[in-house]
RNA sequence: GCCAGGGUGGCGAAAUUGGCAGACGCGCCAGACUUAGGAUCUGGUGGAGCAAUCCUUAGGGGUUCGAGUCCCCUCCCUGGUACCA
């Protein structure tokens, strides 16, 4: 077997140029006050999310979004911008905890080891993180400070005059623990008795755990609640003003699920009930209370704790025997398998507040406690759900909303806007109207109020597990308390057996010792989760060797600042450089893209963090803004999320399929850099796309174009700059080539268009491969273009060029990224698009200056046009203006 | 069901404000150089037709001198969510 020839000699230039970087520092981002800090920069803050260092290494889906960012930071710092680009690890987590159990080695361990395999695997893909900032959530060093930012919050609560996290001294009620943003609740878990764990949410599917397929129910446990419903209106709002695809939001406020309405009071009808005492009323949260007339029943939801007060004496068994019923289904059943509607009659009456009619209450369990007020008023006529139920039970429909066209009649199971009938105070009246005079009347006549009700839940922030921060509380008397920040980092005990005691209880509770904190006091056993060390960590990047603060106060206000007015005065300097006078449209809209900075600038991951990391890490944010440690009210400026990768065969990458791409065996064959194009030419960033090896083969092509345009090979077959380069400036029509790829690679990577940059550096390419010489300039601008995409073979042909031909100081990552000159983009002949009735029948090029009745000439003159008009009237010609003529006839 | 995003050659994909559909790459075909080619270079390549020409951006309708692009309807795919009142 010979081994396969390679294209040019990747092997050797990548890793010494890997070296070279290494060594010289090359993307140490300075802080403000370091020495090399230069204030007259603007910064650029690009950042990838950090990766869980998984025992099976890299593969490909990692590197596509790292490529794009690393691709914007090399561009950013062409471009004259300090750019604070770094890498770390979310090191936190179950794998290595499972992998403790199983085989007893310290997950610490398992962590080091997997890191290092995957720094590895990240050095030779060549992205130029500055690893001097590398952080790692598993580090007390670390976590100390996500212990601290857990002190910061629990130590606060959220003030709805201000809408702001404020200091719980501020606080002027009789028990803060009921206001705090962290705070313990009784609340059901998914509990999984196999595993002897409870399962966050996403670990569950399908009522059985992601490990193991094995059962979970719920079952209600003593847990830390982070109070994240608080900030629900700001975490929706504030998002208008983020550089976000609008899929992403509309993700998010989805998740919020914000809902306006009202809280409507219907009272008990004393005489129907069982218990004779005086009842509150039955409190019901609706988003249509325009439709209260249409209100012929109330349900309560199974568990709601009026029923047992309210059920009559001859309803009692068969309300129990449901409610049984209903507690033994899983949450499976009773959302996916129940599209049938069941319920129960109480017995009891309600009185509907807006025409004094007695109604049934009934429970069902179509209405969930979690929700609104755990109970509802049924319109059937008006919702799809009520309208199902009273049929089955036969209730009483009465419609309350006309809909356009339609009688009273037929105007039942229409949910959309209409006007108001059989409704006295309002009838007549639109959707909105009603509504809005429902609802004063309701306030006014003590029935309700204006209510908004969110889906989003308070985040359980306890897991039972190892392998996690440890919370800095202990118990005494059984209430909690906060230790001294002068104790953090609060690290775990060294424990033998990592196993989960089998009882709920952590593993943390099996070292005896650890827990006593005093004689009356012991500690807090559970442990944060995994997305605890990961909320924070763009923050720790800016600064990640500080040890009095989780982030330096001036390196914060720098990388996280708000408005930099430096980057904002560069744009604008660009624009109206001299030196740049083709300022077209185009330019401006890529510059308002930039328009901007603050927070991270740029921010790149996987859609599986649309909503639950970048919701968390928001809410942190909010609450340490608001406590005044951070400058902006957001993180993340700029979201992008790249498009998973699939295998070869257009099916996801699995083991399963055996279609697992492992990016060192492409880098092996191919390069670094002919990998890193590939990712990038596949397609657009966000989308979706399969792999293909021939794809690479052909961007490798590429790469080794650009090689032999330079190089040659010797007798000895060693290779050598080609005798054929010459310091000669560029022919015209390569001139024009050359500068309409500077505009075009320009703005494409402003947009993340990377597939039509590298499109675009291919044709210039060809165009200098078949010029009559080889312009050394014209390589140059080449090579800087493409630096960012390709940098180690950039950077060999720029110092073989350097080393031969004088006027270029210093590495090609120290060059200004090239301007284009609009000058070489003027055509003086512009072809012009004939048509006859829309169809294209011919061209003509015409001078620059023609005008239009010449063009129109120059049109009908066309034998072509001539032919396709034969025989009819000309109606009508349109004549657009260097574009094309449009013969109208018939 | 609801929300969001898509549907363009054999394949991955391009297409500023509506203005030459298919750039660039893969694959394929032909040629050159070669003992050889899975190297390299040159040319061709949406479909039908010998041709002139006709057809073509999921399907149908509309606006317009002109529609992949704007409007309406239908179908299909992907992601999210699901009795959230």
């Amino acid at each position: 077997m010979n081994e396969r020839r390679k294209p040019y000699p990747f092997d050797e230039i990548e890793p010494k140029w890997q070296t070279i970087w290494d060594e010289s520092r090359a993307f140490h981002a300075p802080n403000p006050g370091e020495e090399n800090f230069d204030p007259a920069k603007p910064k650029y803050y690009a950042l990838d999310m950090f990766p869980y260092p998984s025992g099976a290494g890299l593969h490909v889906g990692h590197p596509e979004g790292y490529t794009a960012t690393d691709i914007i930071a090399r561009y950013k710092r062409l471009r004259g911008f300090n750019v604070l680009h770094p890498m770390g690890w979310d090191a936190f987590g179950l794998p290595a905890e499972q992998y403790a159990i199983k085989t007893g080695q310290h997950p610490a361990v398992t962590t080091r080891d997997n890191v290092a395999k995957f720094k590895t695997q990240l050095k030779r893909i060549g992205f130029s993180y500055d690893w001097e900032r590398e952080v790692n959530t598993t580090d007390p060093a670390y976590y100390k400070w996500t212990q601290w930012i857990f002190l910061q919050i629990y130590h606060s609560w959220f003030n709805p005059e201000s809408k702001k996290a404020e200091p719980i001294s501020t606080f002027r009620g009789d028990d803060p623990d009921s206001v705090r943003l962290a705070y313990v609740a009784e609340v059901p878990v998914n509990w999984c008795q196999e595993l002897g764990t409870v399962l966050a949410n996403e670990e569950v599917i399908d009522g059985k755990s992601e490990v193991g397929g094995f059962p979970v129910v719920r079952r209600p446990m003593r847990q830390w609640m982070l109070r994240i419903t608080a900030f629900a209106d700001r975490l929706i709002d504030e998002l208008d003003e983020l550089d976000w695809a609008d899929s992403i939001k509309a993700l998010q406020r989805n998740w919020i699920g914000r809902s306006e309405g009202a809280e409507i009071a219907f009272a008990i009808d004393q005489a129907s009930a069982r218990d004779s005492r005086a009842l509150p009323s039955i409190r019901v949260f609706t988003s249509r209370p325009d439709t209260i007339y249409g209100a012929t029943y109330v349900v309560l939801a199974p568990e709601n704790p009026l029923v047992d007060q309210i059920t009559t004496d001859d309803r009692r068994e068969s309300i129990a025997q449901y409610r049984t019923a209903i507690a033994a289904k899983s949450d499976l059943e009773r959302t996916d398998l129940a599209k049938e509607k069941t319920g129960a009659f109480t017995g009891a009456f309600a009185i509907n507040p807006a025409n004094g009619e007695r109604i049934p209450i009934w429970i069902a369990d179509y209405v969930l406690m979690g929700y609104g007020t755990g109970a509802i008023m049924g319109v059937p006529a008006h919702d799809e759900r009520d309208l199902e139920f009273a049929r089955k039970f036969d209730l009483k429909i009465v419609p309350v909303v006309q809909a356009p066209g339609k009688t009273p009649e037929e105007s039942i199971g229409f949910v959309d806007d209409g006007l108001a009938i059989n409704s006295p105070l309002i009838n007549g009246l639109s959707r909105a109207k009603s509504t809005a005079k429902i609802i004063d009347w309701l306030e006014k006549n003590g029935h309700g109020r204006p209510d908004i009700r969110y889906k989003l839940r308070d985040w359980l922030f306890s897991r039972q597990r190892y392998w996690g921060e440890p919370f800095p509380v202990i118990w005494r008397d059984g209430k909690h308390e906060a230790i001294p920040e002068s104790e953090l980092p609060l690290e775990p005990p060294a424990l033998e057996d990592f196993k989960p005691t089998g009882t709920g209880e952590p593993p943390l509770a099996k070292a005896k010792d650890w827990i006593r904190y005093s004689q009356s006091s012991v500690r807090e056993t559970n442990t944060m989760p995994q997305w605890a060390g990961s909320c924070w960590y763009y923050l720790r990047f800016c600064d990640s060797k500080n040890d009095e603060r989780f982030v330096g106060e001036e390196a914060e206000r720098y990388w996280m600042g708000g408005d930099n007015d430096e980057a904002r005065m560069t744009n604008d300097e660009r624009m109206t450089k001299p030196e740049s006078p083709g300022t077209s449209s185009f330019d401006i809209r890529h510059s308002t893209l930039r328009a901007k900075p603050g927070g991270v600038d740029l921010y790149i991951g996987g859609v599986e963090h649309a909503v639950l990391h970048l919701l968390y890490a928001r809410f942190w944010h909010k609450v340490l803004f608001d406590l005044g440690h951070l400058s902006k009210p957001e993180p993340f400026q700029r979201l992008v999320n790249q498009g998973m990768i699939l295998g070869e065969d257009g099916r996801k990458m699995s083991k399963r399929w055996g279609n697992v791409i492992d990016p060192l065996d492409v880098i092996e064959i191919y390069g670094a850099d002919a990998f890193r194009c590939y990712e990038m030419f596949m397609g657009p960033l966000e989308q979706m796309k399969p792999w293909s090896m021939k794809g690479v083969e052909g961007v490798s092509r590429f790469l080794a174009r650009v090689w032999r345009l330079i190089m040659e090979e010797n007798q000895a077959g060693e290779w050598i700059l080609s005798g054929e380069v010459e310091d000669v400036p560029p022919e015209k029509p390569q001139l024009k080539v050359l500068h309409a790829t500077i505009k075009k690679v320009t703005g494409d990577i402003e947009t993340l268009s990377f597939n039509t940059a590298i499109s675009q550096m291919m044709i210039l390419v060809n165009a200098l491969t078949n010029a009559p010489k080889k312009s050394v300039s014209a390589f140059r601008t080449l090579l800087v273009l493409l630096n960012p995409f390709a940098p180690h073979l950039t950077s060999e042909l720029w110092r073989t060029l350097s080393d031969k031909f004088p006027g270029a100081d210093g590495e090609i990552i120290a060059q200004p990224w090239p301007d284009h000159d609009e000058a070489f983009l003027v055509e003086d002949e512009i072809e012009i698009v004939l048509q006859v009735n829309g169809k294209l029948r011919d061209k003509v090029t015409v001078s620059l200056e023609a005008t239009n009745a010449q063009i129109e000439a120059a049109a009908l003159a066309s034998p072509k046009v001539q032919n396709a008009i034969a025989g009819q009237t000309i109606r009508k010609v349109v004549v657009v203006p260097k574009k094309l003529v449009n013969v109208v006839c018939g």
